[in-house]
DNA sequence: TCACTCTATCGAATCGATTCGATGATCGTT
DNA sequence: AACGATCATCGAATCGATTCGATAGAGTGA
C-alpha cells in the first residue's frame, strides 16, 4: 500500500500541478476555477486518496470547528432517562446537523455536575449549550466566557452574555394547580426535582429552598403557591420514576386525613413514579388522589392511564436553542425566547375526595 | 472593556517577556521552566484574561483533537429510548471524560441512519465509535478510512480495520432457549429488532432475513434456532415498547392450539411491549405464555414482573470501547473483545401450558 | 496593433500554537 | 582561571489549510 504519509492539499495540487491554493478554491468549491483545473484537482485527489482539507487545519483559520458543547449535568444514564433532555438535543441536532455541526457532550461526573476544566480547555468549540438547567455558580461559566464562546441556556443559568430559551414553568404549573384548585383539591403536595445535585431528599426546609440552585425548580415550585399559598415540597435525589415512587410512598402512606388530596409532581418521569406508589398502596387515582405533573412527554410505558399535565413543546425548544446557535455562529445575538405551554387534563386528576 | 482582540500565547509572551515557545512550555506544564518564570507568564496570562492555548491550534500541531464521533444509527429520540445505547455511552465517557476527550453525536435521521457526509467532513474526529451496530456497507465508513480515523465498532460492523467489541449474542439467545426448552416449550415465537431500518413490520420472509442488516439481530435469530429448529420471527420497525406491544399483540391474539406457547422478544424494550400485549389481551404470564428478553436493563417501570432476560454487561461494554480508543489513540491495535452474557431466570417464563 | 478589461491562477502571509536543536548563563571542579 | 556540565530560554520551522492582492494571459474594441 502507499500509506507512506497521508496526502494533504499541497500534495494534490503538485500532482495536479496548480497551485495549492487554487487547490483550496477547488475544494471550497469555488466558482472562479476554469472546469477543466477542477477535474484535474480531483483526480488527482481520487488518485491520492486523499479526503478532503483536514477540519482542524480549516478550523484555524476560519475560527469554527463544527462542534457545539452541549452540557448535562449529570451522567449520561441519568440525564438521558428523562425524555426531555433527549427530546431537547433531538431538536438541536436537528437544526445543527445539516450544517455540519455536531454536538459534543460534555457530562458531569456522579460528584460533580457539570464538566471539568479538563474537559473543556482541550476541546474546540463554536458555542456551548447549557440542555438541562445548568447553576448559575457554574465554574465551567467563566471559562467559556474568556475564551468568548457564546452560550445559550434552557431555562438557565442566566447572565447577561447568555441566551436564555425556556418556557413560563410559574405561569404554568399555575394554571395547572388552578384547575386541580377548581377540582376541590386543597391539601396539595408537590414532588420536586432535585433543588441542588447533593443526593439530598426529603421535606424541603425554606433554608433549603432559598438555596434552590435551578431556576426552572424554583419557578414551579412558586406557581403551585401562586394559586393555593405554601405548600409542602419533598425533593427527589434525582428525576427517576423510583424516586417518584419513594417520595409518593412517603406523602401517600398515611391517614385518609392526612394525605394530600392531590400531588403535583415537577415532571412526568416524578409523577409515574407517584402513580405506581398510589398503586401499590392500594389507593384510586384520581378517585382518592391525583396526580399531575410537568413535560408531556410520551410514557408508553404509562398507559391505560393518561397523566394531567403541563405540556411543554420540548423538541420546538431545541430547534429553538439550535436556531440560536445558528445566529451565534453568524455574529448576531439572537433575543431570549419563551415558549408556550398548555394544560393537558388526562384521566389522573378529578374532583377532591370529599373529607 | 478591553476586548479588542483575544490574547495569544505570543500576546501573553511579550507581556511577561518571555519568547512564546517559553509561555508555551509553562502552559504545557513542562518542570524545565524557572519558577520565577513562570509565575510571570501565569500573571501576565490572567491580566489579559487569555484562557489557555487555543486548542485547534494545539490540535493543528498535536494530530489530535480530543473529539471522538459516536454513530448513531437514528434519530436521537429512538437511539436513546433505548437504554442499552445510553448505558453504552455511558460506559463510553466514563473512561474518556477523565483524558479530556470528548464524545461528538453523529446520529442519522428518519431517511438515513448514520450521518451524512456533511456532517463527518466538516468534524475533526480522533476516533469514531458505532455506539449501536451500523449496517457494514455505511458509506461513512469508506471516508473515515480515508482520513485514517480509527473505528471502534459495538457487535458491528466489522472489518479488517475495526476494532469489534461484542458480546455472544447467539451463545447468550440458545442459552435462553434452552431454558424455555426445559420447561416444554416448542412452540416459540420471536420479536425480531429492525433486520434494516426502513420501517418494515411484519412476519420475516426467507429471502428478508437473507438481507438482514444487523450482526446481533441475526445472531440473536440464529442462537433460538440452534436449539428448537426453524421459528417464525416477526419483525418490528424500531426497539420501542409500542413496537413490542404491536408484535405481541399479532402473535398471541390467537386460538390458544396456535398460540406460541412462549415469545422470545430481541429486547427487553420489546419484551415489556408483549407484555402490556399479553395483560391487555387478558393473558397471564407465564402462565399462558411465557415471554423472555434480552439486554438486562434496569426498566423502573416494569415491576413488579421480573423479566427473563439475557443480560449483557452494557456500562462495562461501554468502559471497554472506552478503553479500546484509548489505545488506538496511542497508536496501539487492541484485540477485538467479546464480553460475556449470562442467563437471568425472572417471573416471565414458565412451564408451557399443556397442550 | 495597442490599450484595456476580465478571469483563472499563483505567492505569500496568516491562523495559534508546539517542538527541537541551539545558545548563553550559571555553577562546580580542579 | 579555565573548562565542562547543567539548565533555563530562545528562534525558527512546522502543522495544513485559507485568503487576498498580484499577475499573466486570453479576449474585446477601436
Amino acid at each position: 500500500m502507499s500509506d507512506r504519509t497521508r496526502p494533504t492539499l499541497a500534495t494534490v495540487a503538485a500532482r495536479a500541478e496548480v497551485a495549492p491554493s487554487t487547490a483550496s478554491l477547488v475544494f471550497s468549491g469555488s466558482e472562479r476555477v476554469a472546469p477543466a483545473t477542477r477535474d484535474r484537482v480531483l483526480a488527482a485527489a481520487a488518485e491520492l486518496g486523499y479526503a478532503g482539507p483536514d477540519p482542524v487545519a480549516r478550523s484555524l483559520r476560519s475560527r469554527r470547528s463544527g462542534v457545539v458543547g452541549a452540557v448535562i449535568g449529570e451522567r449520561l444514564t441519568y440525564a438521558f432517562s428523562d425524555p426531555v433532555a433527549v427530546q431537547l438535543l433531538d431538536g438541536v441536532t436537528e437544526v445543527l446537523s445539516p450544517l455540519g455541526v455536531g454536538l459534543l457532550l460534555l457530562p458531569g461526573d456522579a460528584d460533580r455536575h457539570g464538566p471539568t476544566l479538563a474537559q473543556l480547555a482541550h476541546v474546540p468549540l463554536d458555542a456551548v449549550v447549557y440542555a438541562t438547567c445548568g447553576p448559575e455558580d457554574d465554574p465551567a461559566l467563566e471559562h467559556l466566557r474568556r475564551r468568548e464562546v457564546p452560550i445559550v441556556a434552557v431555562d438557565g443559568p442566566g447572565g447577561d452574555d447568555v441566551v436564555l430559551v425556556g418556557v413560563p414553568d410559574r405561569r404554568g404549573t399555575a394554571e395547572l394547580t388552578r384547575h386541580l384548585a377548581d377540582l376541590g383539591h386543597r391539601r396539595v403536595a408537590v414532588v420536586a426535582l432535585p433543588l441542588r445535585l447533593d443526593g439530598t431528599r426529603g421535606p424541603v426546609t425554606a433554608e433549603r429552598r432559598a438555596r434552590v440552585h435551578f431556576r426552572d425548580v424554583r419557578e414551579r415550585a412558586l406557581g403551585v403557591e401562586d394559586v393555593l399559598g405554601p405548600v409542602p415540597l419533598w425533593e427527589t435525589a434525582t428525576n427517576a420514576v423510583e424516586e417518584g415512587a419513594r417520595a409518593g410512598r412517603v406523602l401517600l402512606d398515611v391517614s385518609a386525613a392526612d394525605r394530600p388530596t392531590a400531588v403535583v409532581a415537577q415532571s412526568d418521569i416524578l409523577a409515574a413514579g407517584v402513580l405506581r406508589a398510589a398503586e401499590s398502596l392500594g389507593l384510586r387515582v384520581p378517585e382518592d388522589v391525583s396526580v399531575a405533573g410537568f413535560d408531556g412527554v410520551d410514557l408508553p410505558w404509562l398507559p391505560p392511564v393518561r397523566l394531567t399535565t403541563v405540556v411543554q413543546p420540548t423538541t420546538e425548544k431545541g430547534r429553538v436553542v439550535g436556531r440560536a446557535v445558528t445566529e451565534l455562529l453568524a455574529g448576531r445575538r439572537p433575543a431570549d425566547a419563551v415558549l408556550d405551554v398548555h394544560l393537558s387534563v388526562g384521566t389522573t386528576t378529578g374532583p377532591a375526595p370529599r373529607a
